[in-house]
DNA sequence: CCGTCAAGACCGACCAGTTGGTAGGAAATA
DNA sequence: TATTTCCTACCAACTGGTCGGTCTTGACGG
């Protein structure tokens, strides 16, 4: 089980990103986050070096917790299919039906909000904010491989272009959602993807 | 000609808008915009009645500029074809080579910007990037209505779900391509676009 | 089972600099 | 001369961050 200065850190972190989800970086002070947490000064500084610290821990987690999320689509879409093609389409549908079942609109992302904000972060910060795009290309694309080893393509598109498509198409779909307060925004983008797939490999 | 005053205000409103644009809008202070475009305090709470304002003005400026240069890609396509699917092809792929042109990487979107901070702003603010999305949903639905009208769909999308993807793939591109500092992304995004409707319409 | 003692966890007053914003007057312009 | 345009000096509130001290926890010896 985890000790008390962990769970005071867990607790800090997470109210920090729903915090600085909303409000941006620079628009969350550290006396805001520790109002919300129920900590003082000396507990935050004790936790963290500082804000850009706070902001490194805070996208080191959130890419976890992402990974985990979307691996676990992979997995599920493994286990219902073995056709390639299939089982990208089965995941883009599912994380499709994940964000229709969110009670709200997306609160948004991390990666996306530090990005626009990026001259107030240190390199350390903007680097991770880089790999987390990578990582998500690579995983894309890994997926995106078989599937042109299985199928033909019916237009000339590098699998990388392909896989940083729908990065991109979630990131779209956020922030129009937000802007709009329109949740059904996001799937319907999605769906969107997954037709552009099915059109691209299949006769 | 403009006035002196319209003449500060203008590059207020310029310098204001760079900044912004790199920094975000609570990381940029009014210190730092009057600094840099020669200007007292005094100076700039004559032209503006606040940072709010500031932001109002900006956007309106922003969704102004926007719309000419939009109208002018579609004025030029409508120049070189009659057909109604080669019209927002090309668009599209005029849309791509001005993307690619630009020296660097893109400088960012205000909306997207001003949507990440939207709780730093009033609710004037968030109306006008609001409008400025549903004007650029309405600015492609129009063309992609004749498209339908006059080619089958390979697949059951709604027109404004179909519309509301460019400007999700504009977003999500211009973030990709600054987090991963890659000015190309962009546009191939754009392009990715480009096949997607060619597939969707065409035999 | 209990005292103890150091390490871990946390507090809150304080600081210098910055924030958005104001007031009154002085140039510049018409 | 009247209006537009701009400047200087100032303010209260807030910013990220520091510092000396206090409480809490848990391992360990008696």
């Amino acid at each position: 089980m985890p000790t008390k200065g962990e769970r005071t850190r867990e607790s800090i972190l997470s109210t920090a990103e729903s915090l600085i989800l909303s409000n941006g970086y620079s628009g969350t002070s550290i006396d805001q986050i520790i109002g919300e947490s129920g900590i003082t000064k000396g507990g935050f500084f004790y936790h963290f070096d500082g804000k850009n610290d706070l902001a490194k821990h805070l996208v080191m987690r959130y890419l976890e917790q992402d990974e985990v999320f979307f691996n676990g689509l992979f997995e599920r879409a493994y286990e219902l299919t073995d056709d390639p093609l299939q089982q990208m389409l089965i995941f883009v549908k599912l994380l499709a039906e994940q964000m229709a079942e969110l009670p709200s609109t997306h609160p948004g992302c991390l990666v996306a909000t530090f990005t626009y904000e990026s001259n107030q972060l240190d390199e350390n910060v903007r680097e991770l904010t880089a790999d987390g795009v990578l990582s998500w290309r690579t995983l894309f694309a890994n997926q995106l491989e078989k599937v042109v080893a299985a199928y033909p393509m019916r237009a000339e598109q590098s699998v990388e272009t392909l896989a940083d498509m729908l990065t991109g198409v979630i990131e779209g779909g956020i922030l129009l959602s937000r802007c709009l307060e329109n949740k059904d925004l996001l799937p319907r983008q999605l769906m969107q993807y997954h037709a552009y797939l099915k059109l691209l490999f299949q006769a």
